[in-house]
RNA sequence: GGAUCCGUGGCUCAGCAUGGAUAGAGCGUCUGCCUUCGGAGCAGAAUGUCGUGGGUUCAAAUCCCUCCGGAUCCGCCA
């Protein structure tokens, strides 16, 4: 009885609160509500009448405390206006209390995540689709630990894969000497070269049985072992100098021949024949072969075949197995540790500076470990061409009775970024002529804002240090802005004027808009404490910025809610213009009156916190002039 | 064959989860704004059968179905 009264509040409540909107023109209100309409059908009403008693039972009941002047019935809406200066002294009240706090909230306090993201094949560089996966995944990072949830970014190194061993069959027969290396070439670029030579010459002449003995000889031979892992480790040093170019760290590095040897594959098949669901085929074309039996399962009815191989009729587990493996890992379920060694502390402006860790296949004496893993839920950034391998993975769960884990499997899927006419691909290696290569884009890019604040700011070539610092700042901003304001259901078309752009929707003007609210503040002799006494003017475009300043928790939660780092680059950017259109229109130093001047110095104050704790989301580096 | 995603001004994209008032941005084009806190900015103009056809609804870019076009997946590859 009491539990249906609080459903029919909270449905209420959800009922009345969905039905807020922004209207179209502020000439109808700051807020508005339909639930007018949603009423008529039970109250058997006209949406006009309903919308003028519930408009009139409101304007009863205000007075000059509350933060709503007036509500007004319009063709069935009811439109709300704000009380503007109690409402904005209390926001200015919050966002000063909080400050870098501000937005953030603890739904995921007391819970963990991990994040893994990056996680390319050791024998190349990245490409403009990877720094994709890196970014989104790095923001996701972010937005998470704001939600409250401790979170464990992991990078997945496949160092026992069919790529390594096509690198390493080449290398083994000399074929890495036929492909120069540029002066200053990096050499994860190189082998990126490399690595696609290869590829071509095993496919013209089919020597794949060749790749798959060096793979088996890789997990068996220690010398081989050592040769492939020092390879793709000055690939991975390199790959991270990359990342940590875009301001993107890691809090450990997994290597997949580290968990080979941990025992967390065998634990987990020793876990699946337990299980019903799972067994070992007898007959027919998948004699000998460990199944996963998901054809039981609804949801994979429409599939051709819907069972799968977890290991082969020659004992090696197939991919998605290892990834069930990792998967159930990553949540503890399965208990093997890894041997893990801290490595470098990684510099990063705009976030903490952070321990990266590395799984490693050597313990030195005397040195302390680390345990990672063991979290309550599980965010994969991984291509969307995975989609359904991810599938498997998460049904695998439910297969298993892992409810909970099941739930919180989530898949961040997202779509390429590709030439405008072709796809890139690192086996055939037609990003270098594209120079679609993460470094590379960002040298364009260098190059693009170079010209700009030499043409700009001709006083900094006395500083070239600091112009510098400011020119990556920039780079970093346009490339990493760029990469998220597109849907990750978006394919990204590979333009490099489009990634080079300094203007509009971009990076830069979100930085621009911070350094022209900083220079404002700074050039005040003292900041005062604002508090709101007795009236003043506000104008449109001041109203809108302080909506705008409002709205940041909730985009902060939707953003998490839905997976999408693109909500926080929208509202980045409706925000930095916002706060453009206000100081076209309203001046702060010299304003009219001591009163209105006090209030926009205080406006600019709490601007200057939130924007830049949303650039800090974005992981756009902060400076104070450019 | 089956499954998933995408189709919105000349170009590149938001909006679709949870249907609501005049479909929003940026680029490009055109017109204005530097004796004013920094013009990487602001104001304005032009450009739209929201792929097609149907359905549900008081109301559809949004939900359902058809078809067309594009991408991806359905492996003892990863």
């Amino acid at each position: 009885m009491i539990n249906s009264h609080l459903e029919i509040d909270s449905s209420i409540e959800n009922l009345i609160e969905n039905s807020i909107e922004i209207p179209p023109t502020f000439e109808f209100g700051e807020r508005s509500s339909n639930i007018a309409f949603k009423l008529a059908k039970f109250l058997k009403k006209s949406p006009m009448k309903i919308a003028e008693e519930l408009s009139q039972g409101i304007n009863n009941n205000l007075d000059e405390k509350t933060l709503i002047v007036k509500t007004t019935p319009v063709k069935g809406y009811i439109n709300f206006f704000i009380n503007f200066i109690p409402f904005f002294n209390r926001l200015y009240t919050q966002i000063k209390k909080e400050g870098a706090k501000y937005g953030e909230n603890t739904r995921g306090k007391g819970k963990k995540i991990i994040v893994e993201h990056t996680s390319i094949n050791p024998v190349k560089a990245l490409h403009i689709g990877n720094l994709r996966n890196a970014i989104l995944g790095d923001c996701i990072a972010r937005i998470y630990k704001r939600n409250g949830w401790k979170v464990e970014v992991q990078n997945l190194i496949d160092d026992f894969g069919r790529q390594v061993a096509t690198l390493i069959w080449g290398i083994l027969n000399g074929h890495h000497l036929g492909v120069v290396r540029e002066i200053n070439e990096k050499y994860d670029v190189w082998l990126g070269k490399v690595y696609s030579h290869c590829n071509s010459l095993l496919a013209e002449n089919d020597l794949w049985p060749e790749v798959d003995k060096v793979m088996v000889d890789m997990r068996h031979d220690p010398h081989m072992y050592r040769f492939m892992r020092n390879i793709c480790q000055t690939c991975v040093d390199n790959n991270l100098e990359t990342s940590w170019r875009y301001g993107v760290t890691y809090n450990y590095l997994v290597w997949e021949s580290d968990i080979s040897r941990s025992g967390v594959w065998e634990e987990t098949l020793r876990l699946l024949e337990k299980n019903s669901s799972f067994h070992w085929e007898k007959e027919g074309s998948n004699a000998g072969c460990f199944i996963a039996n998901l054809g039981k399962l609804d949801e994979f009815q429409d599939k051709k075949n819907p069972d799968k191989v977890f290991v082969r009729s020659n004992g090696i587990p197939t991919y998605v197995a290892h990834d069930v493996a990792l998967q159930l890992w990553k949540f503890g379920i399965v208990k093997a540790n890894l041997i893990s060694r801290s490595v470098v502390k990684q510099k990063n402006e705009s976030e903490e500076t952070r321990d990266l860790w590395t799984s490693t296949d050597f313990r030195v004496s005397g040195e302390k470990g680390k345990i990672f893993g063991k979290s309550n839920r599980v965010c994969n950034v991984i291509g969307m061409e995975q989609n359904y391998e991810q599938e498997i993975v998460r049904y695998s769960l439910k297969l298993l009775s892992l409810n909970n884990e099941f739930e919180n499997s989530f898949h961040m899927s997202y779509k390429h970024v590709n030439a405008p006419h072709a796809r890139f691909s690192g086996r055939t290696g037609n990003w270098i002529e594209e120079r679609a290569w993460a470094d590379a884009v960002f040298e364009d890019t260098y190059t693009a804002a170079f010209k700009a604040i030499s043409k700009k700011r001709p006083d900094l070539e006395d500083n070239p240090i600091k112009r510098e610092k400011i020119v990556n700042s920039i780079t970093a901003a346009a490339i990493r802005y760029w990469l998220v304001k597109f849907s990750t259901e978006t394919e990204i078309k590979f333009r490099i004027e489009d990634a080079t752009s300094l203007e509009g929707d971009t990076g830069p003007f979100l930085m621009y808009s911070t350094v022209r609210a900083m220079k404002i503040l700074t050039k005040l002799s003292k900041i005062k404490a604002f508090s709101a006494r007795g009236d003043y003017a506000i104008t449109q475009n001041e109203k809108n910025l302080i909506l705008q300043l409002y709205r940041c928790p909730k985009v902060i939660k939707n953003a998490a809610d839905s997976l999408q780092p693109l909500m926080i680059a929208k509202y980045a950017y409706e925000l930095a213009s916002s706060f453009n259109r206000f100081y076209e229109t309203s001046r702060v130093l010299n304003a009219e009156s001591a009163k209105l001047k006090n209030f926009r110095v205080a406006l600019v104050q709490i601007f200057s916190i939130v924007i830049q704790n949303i650039l800090h989301i974005l992981g756009i580096p902060i400076v104070d002039e450019m």
